[in-house]
Parts: structure tokens; C-alpha cells; sequence
DNA sequence: AATGAATGAGCCTTCATTCAT
DNA sequence: TATGAATGAAGGCTCATTCAT
């Protein structure tokens, strides 16, 4: 029967997800949550204490794929990586970005640490150096430190992926903004 | 009388700021703020009717000065421009980033249009195109599309702000970025 | 104001007082208290925290008398005590007795301190004691050991309470009891 | 399988007798129990409707021994049974004292009747009655009304257990007063 | 018999907001 | 203006009880 409560919990936080995408975090309330999935009160509790819970396993699910390293070229490669960020950040489906972000401002007020979001932004971090000392080695890229480079572009990205939550950005910005920090990594081919 | 409301109104303020500094914005209660200032329930909605209201008289306050475009060169008004944002990151005290962020969260959600908060950002933008295009001018800078540039500075700077509140960033990572940032706006001076 | 404030609170507790006598201390809930004083849910939290709070201030009141040793003789005075004892077992209405022991036994398995009853009990058994021993002065009672007669007096008198609680006592058998009491001081008299 | 069924009762009876002996009788959930059975939820149910279901139950078990009758004189038989008494009232494990006396508390509101307890306290009663009657014929007790007086001994060991598990009794004050009740059997003896 | 997931009622507590003074 | 008592809605949590398996 564990398989069958894991199928209900699974199903919870698929219901959940698209809540928090819709509602960030700190607003979502274990009612909402009761209510979008149409079961009661009670049975919610079974399987999670409170929202942080259900928020923190929902980011357990999104296992990453580090296949772009596999792409033929790092310029394919990263390509393939910045489109994939644009999509996410133009992407307001079941993106949680803003239910996390409440709930990491929200970790900082009370001190608890966050163990799953932070391996994941590690993780992203040296696939992404990776994939840059391999452009570099193919001089297909120009960078001196590829570690600062990388986390040059997820800051960057960071703030895009936040402006278009909140002040809103165009599709155009987007390209542009990417092509700029391609530019900077090819610049000094010639 | 009015001139004893305005002071009572920016007391209120002037309370309210710390609190949210403190709490962020979605923590932040009426009855929080009617504590921290030490006046009656009553007492406050005489100024406000929520929250919201108070935040965004708060964020009316600070002025930005664009004298920095008066440094005898654009490299150092870059300079300067970029410490001030180092401080400013570095800085938890009285600083409404996170509130800001949470408020523009819920925007997004009630569909509530941003009044103070775009104004703000699109006169940073224009004072630091200005500030590279002096630079361009004055052959401190090589940079082909300004604006883009100071996009990206902007974009970066906020990446860091936002992983500064949530997953820390030490002071040296924070410098390197910086330092990342010049280098991109100098390199090709050689 | 606070004198409004005072008001409202001994009303509350007024009302408060005749919930437990009914129901005891475990079944109350605020919710019972918040209906039979007819206010708001939130307005009983302005004056009270939890139902602990308010039966123990219910206590409070109830000022005990020592004036039973203005009797004219140590006789006459415990009979008039013995006779105020059998009311009170008698009585029903405004009777906390219940209501304290559920109480009691809560502490128990808490560990929280009864402030309230405990010196109440000792007054009482002190002015027992005093009477019991001016008895002994005029040669009305005989007794070896005042104090230990008064708290056999004082176990007796609330094993009899205590059974009309639970498994009923007539009116009787109370009478028998008292007597009882009585004839151990004066038998020796003799 | 009548037979596998009792044991399982059984089981289930000794295990929420110590769960009322720790935790009284208002505070114990069908779910205090089941978890302390280690059974499960509905498992319970086909045994015991409720919780005051299994209270009496677990009541039903402890047969009393008139055995006490036996004893070669009077006064051991009294000594014994008062020693029995001191142990019950000093001990705390597996004791029910108080799980009862929450019961006999519901039950006043409720108006249900104690079927089991009252027998067992007249059963009580007769035993320490016909202890006294016997006592009084070998000359060993001087008393009247040896019922009465067996009551009144009764009410004394009621309150000191009582007070025992609210306020507390030492173990000296226990002895005292149990001398003090033996002190009034034979005291006009001389 | 036995399990344990599921339900829903019930109580707790906190605040935004109002209003008489 | 200013106060702060009062209200009631909203959400949290726990359990008794049922029921499909």
C-alpha cells in the first residue's frame, strides 16, 4: 500500500506545483492546497506537516540533466543551454522561481537553511564551467577564469529570470541580453 | 494641522521602513507596524489603509542622485557607482530589497501595476548608459551597444542582491563579480 | 478605560465561573466561554489566553473568611464551619470543585505549579487548626495534636466532597459524617 | 478464535491501563491507544467503542481480595489494610486514581451511571465494616457505629489520595494521619 | 479480523478592519 | 485626530470514526 499512498502523495505535489507557480509560496495555505486537489483537510496532513514541506519536495522532483555537456560543440552546448533558460524564463507555467524565492526570503527570517535549493544552483554552477573550460579548450570560447564567467552568467540570468517576474521583460530583451553575454565569451576570438 | 500629519505620517514611515527591512513585506501586519511605531489601530489607518500603501511611501523616500555622472571621469564614477552597489548588497540594515521583491511578487498575482518601483529602475538604467557612453566617449570604455551594457550591469547586480538575501554571497565573490564586469567594459581597449 | 476593561473582564469571568462549575475544566473550551458570555471570539483573547487562565483568576476571587474564630465559643464556631462545609458538598450550582481537580490532574501530568489553590488550602488548614486549638483552651474539645486533627478533619471533609461528585452522598450520610467528625474531639470530654 | 479475540482485549487492556495511568482519562485518545498497542485504527474499534469503553474494563480486572478478614486478629487485619492503602496512595504507576475520578466527572454532566466503581467501593465498605465489627467483638476496637466509622476511614484515605496526586503528601503526613485514624479506633480502650 | 487511508467536525489563534468615545 | 475594544473571517491542527481492501 506504500505504493499506492506514494501515487497520492506524487499526485499531491503535482497539484501543488501549479499552485505555488500560480500563488508563489507564502500565500499558498494548506486549505488552497486541500481544495485544488479535492481532498480533505485531514488527509492532506497525512502526508505533508505544512506548505515549506510540500514546496521542498516539489523541488526534489526536477531532477537536472547535465546532458548538455554531451552536445558535440560548446557553442551548441551553450547555445542549447541559454535557449532553455530563455524558455524558462518566459515560462510562467508551473515555474516555481517566485515560490522560491519567498521561500528562501522567508528562511532568512527565520534562520533555517535551505538543503535543496542550493546543491541545485551548485550543481547548475559546474555544469556550466564545465561546459565553458570545454569551449575554452576547443577555442571555440575566450575566458580566463571560467568559474567567475559561469557565475557572471547565472547572476545575470538570475536577474532576468527575477525582472520578468516582476517588472516584466520582452522576449527581445531576452535575445539581446543573451546574445550580449555570448559576445563576451567570443569577443576576443578575433 | 497638516504639517503635524505630515511629521506623524513620516514617523510612521520612518518605523515602517525598519519593519519591513526586518520582515520583508508579506510578514509585515498592520499590527506589526501599529507595535513598532506605538500608536493605536485606529491610529495608523487614519495614514493608511494597508500595507501596501506604506511600503510604497516608504520606497517614495529615496531619492536617487544622478551625481555621479559629475566625477571628473567615467571610470571613476563607475567605480564609485559599483562600491555603492557593493555596499548596498553588502548592507542588511534598512534595506527594502526583499520587501520589494515579495510586494512585486504579489503584484504579479493580483495584476497590480508597479507605480514607484519601474520609474525607479528606468532612471538607474538611463544614469549608467550615460555614465558608459561618457566612458565610450572619452575612450575610458569600449562597449558597442551602451545601453545593453548597462542592462547586463544591472541584471548582474541584481543576481548577486537577490543570492546576497537568499543562498549568501561572501564579500570576495562579490568583488570578483565586479571586477568580471569592468574587465568586460575595458578588455578591449588593448 | 480600564476600569471598562475591569468590568468586562470580572463579567467574563462571572459567566466563565458558572461554564466550569457545569462542565468542569477539561470540556470547556473558549469557544463554550465566548458563547455563553455572548461576545466575540477574538474578544475573549483580548482579556484571557486559554481556559487555565481564566479558571485560575475565577479562584482568585473568592476571598476565604478566618472570621469563624470571632465566634463566641471554638463549639459553636466549628459547627458553624462544619455546617458551611456541608453547603458547600451540598451545593451544586458555582461549586469549582470539579473543575479544580480536573485542573489539578492536568498540572500533574504538565508539571505546572498550582499558585492559586494550595495557599488556599493551607489558610484553611491553619484557621482550622486555630480553632481547634482554642477549643482545646477553653475545654470544649479534646485533641492531642490540633494540626493533625484539623487535616484529618480537612481529608475527610474532601474525601465527603469529592464522593458527591461522583458516586453521590445524601444529605444523611453527611450529617452521620459531620457528627462523626465532631464526636472524635468532644468523646474524650468526658 | 473467541479465544485468540480475549487475549487480544486482553493485550489491549493492559496496555491503555498504563496509558490512563499516565495520562488520566480525559486526556487519552483512541489514538493514544492504538499507538501504544501498536495496532491500528480500525483494529481497535472492533474491540472498544471508545475510550470509557476501555477505562472499564480495564476497571473490571483488579478483583479485590476480602482475603483481609483472615488475618488472626483484628487489628493486624486493619494494619495490613491501611499499609495496603499507604502503598496505593504513594504509588503512581499503574494507578487509575485519577483516570477514575475524571470519568466520575464526566459522568456528573453527562448523566451516565458508574456501573463498575460503586460496587467496588461498597464491597470496600462491608470488608473494612465487618473488619471493624470483628475488631469491636475481640475487644481490640472501641467504636459505636463501626459503618460509620468505616466510612469515615474510607473519606480520610479518599482525601489523602486526593490530595496526594494534586498538591502533594509526604510520606510522614500519610503515616500521621493513618496512626491518627487507628488512634481513634482504640483510643477509649483505656 | 485487521489495516490504515480518508473524511470532516471542532477547536485554536491571529489579524484586518470598524466604531463608539 | 486618536484610541483601543470588539468583531468575525480565515487558516491551522487534531482526532473520532468510517470503509474499502
Amino acid at each position: 500500500m506504500s505504493d499506492k499512498a506514494a501515487k497520492k502523495k506524487q499526485y499531491i505535489l503535482d497539484i501543488a506545483k501549479g499552485v505555488f507557480a500560480k500563488k508563489g509560496f507564502k500565500n499558498v495555505t494548506m486549505k488552497d492546497i486541500v481544495e485544488a486537489c479535492e481532498i480533505s483537510r485531514g488527509g492532506l496532513y497525512l502526508y505533508f506537516d505544512d506548505t515549506k514541506e510540500i514546496l521542498l519536495e516539489c523541488l526534489q522532483g526536477g531532477e537536472q540533466k547535465d546532458d548538455i555537456l554531451e552536445k558535440p560543440s560548446a557553442g551548441e552546448a551553450l547555445a542549447f543551454y541559454l535557449n532553455e533558460q530563455k524558455k524558462a524564463i518566459l515560462n510562467n507555467e508551473n515555474d516555481l522561481t517566485v515560490a522560491v524565492y519567498e521561500y528562501l526570503f522567508m528562511c532568512e527570517e527565520t534562520g533555517e537553511k535551505e538543503s535543496v535549493i542550493k546543491p541545485k544552483i551548485e550543481k547548475n554552477l559546474k555544469v556550466l564551467t564545465a561546459l565553458l573550460e570545454k569551449g575554452v579548450e576547443s577555442d571555440e570560447f575566450y575566458c580566463e577564469d571560467c568559474e567567475q564567467a559561469a557565475r557572471n552568467i547565472i547572476y545575470t540570468l538570475e536577474g532576468l529570470k527575477l525582472a520578468s517576474k516582476t517588472i516584466g521583460v520582452t522576449e527581445k530583451e531576452i535575445d539581446t541580453q543573451l546574445l550580449y553575454i555570448l559576445s563576451g565569451l567570443i569577443a576576443e576570438e578575433e
